[in-house]
DNA sequence: ATAGTCAATCGTAATATTACGATAAAATCG
DNA sequence: CGATTTTATCGTAATATTACGATTGACTAT
């Protein structure tokens, strides 16, 4: 008991909700949004500029990474992070498919 | 130690990550899928769809429900689900506006 | 009334997430 | 080289989530 059942749903149903998971905490977002307007980062500005402790920032970046929405690269003795472009457009879409075929129908909708 | 520090974030970034948890499970995207396809149905028809327990998707709803994305009433002995419009219109270009704001700029990412 | 059906809630076990101190690993500087 | 800086990882405590059996409450039908 306890763990999420995934074989019970189909892999677009799991793999969104996996991404949906990486948004589903402020500091991950906050992170995000922060690399969109700063070109790149570091690890170090990150802890300044959240307030996290740096163990739990990288913990947030490492969850990040394994999606691919952002990457890194190792510039003397710190580390770049911006995001991933092609990726972000994937899952973008993704996202988009979901809503639409939500909206879609909600003609039918809101009848209760 | 172990919750999140909520208030280290604005609350645009709480807001959005509390609607993204709420698509952070696999059976809460079956459920608002399965809601949109069918206009309207009943917890009963969902436990045999989704194959979880019958707690385990009344809780599920709840969720869904104290976020205003979904809405029901009671129908005899059963209790019909639907979509909440307004409200799903509203999360929707909450989410848009999130993936703009990281899409506009992604000219000046990728760059590491 | 009594029995039956359906969904919500309670209680709880299993698992996952969040946060952070401590330590390690890798590069830079003196 | 040794000291410093920066990020990753380990270990672990606190908290949250997921799942389900059992029970409750509300309605229906007999």
């Amino acid at each position: 008991m306890g763990a999420t059942k995934t074989t019970l749903f189909d892999s677009a149903q799991n793999d969104l909700a996996l991404l949906a998971k990486a948004f589903a905490h402020p500091a991950r977002i906050a992170i995000l949004q922060y690399l969109a307007s700063s070109t790149s980062c570091i690890n170090g500005t990150l802890v300044q500029e959240l307030g996290l402790a740096q163990a739990t920032i990288s913990q947030h970046l490492r969850e990040l990474k394994e999606l691919g929405l952002i990457q890194g690269s190792i510039e003397g003795t710190s580390v770049n992070y911006c995001l991933n472009v092609e990726r972000w457009e994937e899952v973008r879409l993704q996202f988009q498919d979901f809503f639409d075929l939500l909206t879609v129908k909600n003609a039918n909708a809101n009848c209760c």
